[in-house]
DNA sequence: TATGAATGAGACTTCATTCAT
DNA sequence: TATGAATGAAGTCTCATTCAT
């Protein structure tokens, strides 16, 4: 029973407290923030209760970090886009986008759920708020280079219409037409 | 002395569950379905938590019955736009989305709440399909009689801008561009 | 308009009471007092719950009513044995015993049911050990005139016996074998 | 420092369980189901309302496992009658029924009232029932062993008999003359 | 006398959180 | 660090009872 060293410590907290924000992010996901229950969550991380508490304030903590993990995620790839041609980084955040529809449709399911619960999760409202507006201006400045004529405006088209797209396919399911959605963008969009 | 006329008593109990059903409507579009209690509807409501019992069987229950009802005052629109020119009809659609977003959001709030929701609250969830795919229908008919030459795939376009539109009016509130975005639309969907 | 005779006035009131009780008995018998709601009993007698307060001053007094003209209608039998012969009379308990678990079951159901409930309703409960022990004490001297030599503890057999296949009766309901109960007892008491 | 050893989790647990089973047979044998409630039988145990729902998964599987352990103690009776005279076996059987009324009267209290509950308590009736006749035949081969003209009528008398004097005595408690009946029995069907 | 809308206490149950080990 | 038994506030729903008409 030699004590832990810190180094060994440490390890062992990321890797329960990955587990836990894995579990939480996987239950919330799929079946909301209300309906996900602590003890769920520590069922499906394999842990006990308590320890959750060891990582997390509060279950609402636990979503906080969630969500910002997440976010994370979705900035790397504008920091791809430096130096190529606007038309192609066009292409390109169209065809991620349909790629992450596919993949990982849980992603935006969470971030659904979480922004619009506005009174409950202030910060996450914020945070989207932030990155939409971000969003629309590296696309405008984009859209402008590539001969638009109003792009703020064509910009904030296209934002509507990757959430719209987003939010249709949490509701459609399998139904959603996304390879047609995506030919049709790519072509109105990207070609000719 | 004598009993109630069956008449006030209708009048009494229309009234009564009337007020029941604003409140719910005002509270769950605010707060959302799981944050708001069949306590705080009553006290909104002003009256005792047992009468919601007298109205409706459940609390999901009261959730149907607002749904339906919010559903009903969407389909009216549909019914006036028979006979008109489709140039004409579009327009009127685009104008009349943007009233109700500006007037009347919680109406949208409650409705993208709960179908969200989606293993809680199937009828919601399937009646809002059915009407996703009745709209596009219409708007692929006007599309096609424009000249369009993708009818389905712009009318999939503008079905999802419209969803976009209204979920990020959710979110950003007063802070959306709701007139420029407006102006954008006729401008790209109507003019010239 | 004009107002009611008092004799008008008594006879509707008479008649309201004895619809009420009888819904009640009816749904007691059959459910048993918890489960039986007042809501249930004014409905099944066809008027408002709000009527019953007009008659009885709460649940609980309903049913005292209730049980105390339930064994009234047991009182008249043995008023009729009067100046019969002794095996004749135990053949007519017997007989009398056997017709009623035929015919009216939840008689014996309203009663036990209530009995059971000693602490809520300890005025059923000193009554029936009232009742009781005049039954034994009848039953003893019919017994005792018999030849039997042991009078009372005979009786005393006798009354748990029927006592035991009341209960049997209202547990096994159509498998109970009353037939062959009553022929096998009229054998073993009236018999040669 | 250390969480606990799984034995000792499995002893508080045992512990816990059983003095909620405890408190729950108490108050159901007393006040009967309905009038028990869940808060009382936890404050009665000692424990807070919600530990209750560790253990059980709601009011009724409670009972349930109330009424399964009650019976088990039954049971074991019989198998100790193996290989004895049948004579012998009839008076054993009267006087553990009379001990069992004497030191234990609410275990009968608890079955009689949960077994009345026909609609509630499929599962209590339908175990009684099969005793019930499990008993009777028990009961009836012995009677023919020792000469009984028709056993299976004297059987079912028996079987009567203790059932009657088991409501009896739920009803006049001390006052009924338990040892007077316990000897007339016995000399009815042992003696001589 | 009669009605039934309204009340509110209290029932069962869930679940985030705490704490002894 | 980790466990899980225990807590208790809060939620949904039922129902005996009241009261204006």
């Amino acid at each position: 029973m030699s004590p832990r060293t810190p180094e060994q410590n440490e390890q062992i907290r990321a890797e329960s407290k990955h587990r836990i924000m894995e579990a939480a992010f996987k239950l919330i996901a799929k079946k909301g923030y209300d309906s996900t229950s602590i003890a769920g969550i520590a069922k499906e991380a394999g842990v006990a209760k308590g320890l959750l508490y060891n990582y997390f304030d509060s279950k609402e903590d636990l979503v906080k970090e969630l969500v910002l993990s997440a976010m994370d995620e979705g900035d790397k790839l504008m920091g791809e886009m430096e130096g190529k041609e606007p038309n192609e980084v066009l292409q390109l955040l169209i065809m991620w986008f349909f790629r992450e529809m596919r993949e990982r449709p849980e992603h935006w399911r969470l971030l659904t759920e979480l922004t619009l619960q506005i009174e409950k999760f202030d910060f996450v409202h914020n945070i989207v708020i932030g990155k939409m507006l971000e969003y629309i201006d590296i696309m405008a400045a984009l859209l402008g280079q590539m001969g638009y004529e109003d792009p703020i405006g064509e910009a904030r088209v296209i934002a509507a219409l990757f959430d719209g797209i987003g939010i249709e396919i949490l509701i459609a399911r399998e139904d959603y037409p996304l390879d047609e959605m995506e030919k049709y963008l790519l072509k109105k969009y990207c070609n000719e």
